[in-house]
DNA sequence: TCTGGGGTCCTCTCTCAA
DNA sequence: TCTGTTGAGAGAGGACCC
C-alpha cells in the first residue's frame, strides 16, 4: 500500500487531501509512522523523529493515528487478496506476498492479475497500492518499490503502479541498486560493505561468497550473496505461527522510582496475557526489556518449565527479573514479552508439572520470589477465563484489576491507538 | 536529529550433561 | 576420579523488517 496509515487518514478526512500529513507520535519522543508524499517532498521519512520531521516540514499536519482503524482496513485488504489466491503471506498490515502460480490459469498472466488487483483496491478500498511482479520474493518486493509514486518538490509524481521484472531482466534490474535495497542489509551491514568498497548489488554479486561470509558471518553472508546473484528460493508461506507476543512503551518522562516501574510492569503483564489468551497461546520464556535514559538497552529473561498465560504468573516472573535490574539514571522504555509459545493448554501442562514436581522453584539467585509463578498460573487460570468471558460479552474495558489501570483510566490495559511514542496530548 | 512498537532471526557466551 | 570434547539449551545483545 502507498503511504498506508497516512492514506487511511486522508480517506477518513478528505480535508487532508493534497496536504503534507504525518502520522506518528507528535510528542518529543515520537517518531513518524507514515506520511503522505506531500510530506516526503520535504524530506520526511518513516521512523524519523517527529521533532526532526516538524523542522523539515513546518506546514505538516500531525495526526496521532488510529491503529485499530488501520487494522480494520488491513483485514479488508487481506480478504480481497485471499480472493486472488490462498497463498498470501502478510508482511505487516499493508504488504503481502502473493504466489499466483496456480491462479494464472483462471485469471491470466501475473502482470494482468497485478493490474486487476490494483484496480480492485482502488475501487473497493479507495486506496492506492503498487504491485511488483517477479519470479522471487526479492524481485517482487523491489519491483513493487519501483512501482511506487515519487515525492518531488512539485508534488507527488505518479509511479508506474505495476512493475514486472522478467526472469531474463532480473540481474540488470538488481545490479545497479544500492546495497541497502537487499532484504537483510540494514544500516550496520551497509556500513560494513561500504568499508570494503561495495556500494551496489552488482559489486556484492562479484565478490567471492567466502569473502562476504568472512565479513558478515555465515548466515547473512550466504543470504546476501545469493540475493545479489538473483537467487531467492524462499517460498510464500501463508500461515506463520507467532513466535513471541509482547508489549512495550516509551514513557513520557524517564521513570526513576522502582514502584512506578513495577506498576507499569503489572499493566504490561495484563496486556500481554490478554493478547496471549485471545490468540489461544501460552508461553514459557518471559523477557523484560529496559531502555535507559542514555538509550542503552538491556533484556533479562527466564524460561519456565511450564506454560503460562495469566497476568499474575507473567507478572511474578517479570517482577522478579525487574527487581534484579538497576534503574540507573532513569528508565525510558519498559517492555514485557513472552516467547516459547505453544497452543497447548497451560492447565494440562501445569497438571503434569505439578504431578511430576519439577521446576516450580523460584528463579532468582538472591531469593527474590517468583516461586509463585506456577501456583499463580494455576490459581488465576479460572479467574482469567471468567474475566475473558465477561469481556467477550461486555467489552474489553468492562472488567479488570485495579493494579492494571492504564493511562487512559480504563480497568484493563488496551492496545494503544497510536503505538509510536507519546503524543503532545499525552505530554500536555 | 536523537531515535516507537511489534516482531523475527542470528551470533556469541555460558552452563550443564553425556 | 579427573580431564577434555561436544552438543543442546538458555540468556543476552544486536540487526533487521514494516
Amino acid at each position: 500500500m502507498d503511504a498506508f496509515f497516512a492514506a487511511v487518514e486522508v480517506l477518513d478526512d478528505p480535508g487532508l487531501a493534497g496536504r503534507p500529513v504525518i502520522v506518528g507520535g507528535s510528542g518529543a519522543r515520537g517518531v513518524v509512522a507514515s506520511c503522505t508524499y506531500e510530506a516526503r517532498a520535504f524530506g520526511v521519512q518513516s521512523a524519523m523523529p517527529s521533532l526532526r520531521a516538524r523542522q523539515l516540514c513546518p506546514p505538516a499536519v500531525f495526526v496521532d493515528g488510529h491503529y485499530t482503524r488501520y487494522a480494520e482496513v488491513s483485514r479488508q485488504l487481506h480478504e480481497l487478496l485471499a480472493e486472488v489466491t490462498p497463498l498470501v503471506e502478510p508482511i505487516g498490515l499493508d504488504e503481502a506476498f502473493l504466489d499466483v502460480t496456480g491462479a494464472r490459469r483462471l485469471l491470466g498472466p501475473a502482470v494482468e492479475i497485478a493490474h486487476a488487483l490494483r484496480a480492485r483496491v482502488a475501487d473497493e478500498l479507495r486506496l492506492a497500492c503498487s504491485v511488483g511482479v517477479g519470479r522471487s520474493k526479492l524481485v517482487a518486493k523491489l519491483a513493487s518499490r519501483a512501482a511506487k509514486p515519487v515525492a518531488s518538490r512539485d508534488g507527488p509524481r505518479a509511479g508506474p503502479g505495476v512493475v514486472d521484472v522478467a526472469p531474463e531482466d532480473e540481474l540488470a534490474f538488481l545490479h545497479p541498486l544500492p546495497i541497502g535495497a537487499l532484504w537483510g542489509a540494514g544500516p550496520a551491514t551497509v556500513r560494513r560493505l561500504h568499508d570494503v568498497g561495495v556500494a551496489t548489488v552488482g559489486e556484492l554479486a562479484a565478490l567471492p561468497e567466502d569473502a562476504v561470509i568472512r565479513l558478515l558471518g555465515p548466515a547473512l553472508g550466504t543470504q546476501l550473496t545469493e540475493l545479489a546473484r538473483g537467487y531467492d528460493p524462499r517460498p510464500v508461506v501463508p500461515d506463520r505461527p507467532a513466535k513471541s507476543i509482547g508489549h512495550e512503551e516509551t514513557f513520557r518522562h524517564d521513570v526513576l522510582e522502582p514502584a512506578e516501574l513495577r506498576a507499569h510492569a503489572v499493566r504490561m503483564a495484563h496486556a500481554v496475557a490478554l493478547h496471549l489468551r485471545e490468540a489461544g497461546l501460552a508461553g514459557r520464556t518471559v523477557v523484560v526489556k529496559v531502555r535507559y535514559a542514555d538509550f542503552s538497552t538491556i533484556t533479562r529473561s527466564h524460561t519456565l518449565p511450564f506454560l503460562v498465560d495469566t497476568a499474575e504468573a507473567l507478572d511474578a516472573v517479570a517482577g522478579a527479573l525487574l527487581d534484579a535490574v538497576d534503574l540507573g539514571d532513569g528508565v525510558r522504555l519498559l517492555g514485557v514479552s513472552v516467547s516459547g509459545l505453544a497452543e497447548e493448554s497451560p492447565a494440562r501442562q501445569l497438571a503434569f508439572d505439578l504431578a511430576s514436581d519439577t521446576g516450580l522453584a523460584g528463579i532468582t539467585e538472591d531469593g527474590s520470589s517468583t516461586t509463585g509463578a506456577a501456583g499463580l498460573q494455576a490459581s488465576w487460570q479460572e479467574v482469567s477465563a471468567a474475566v475473558d468471558a465477561i469481556r467477550a460479552r461486555f467489552g474489553r474495558t468492562s472488567v479488570g484489576r485495579a493494579a492494571a489501570v492504564g493511562p487512559d483510566g480504563v480497568g484493563v490495559p488496551t492496545q494503544r491507538q497510536a503505538p509510536w511514542g507519546p503524543s503532545e496530548e499525552d505530554e500536555g
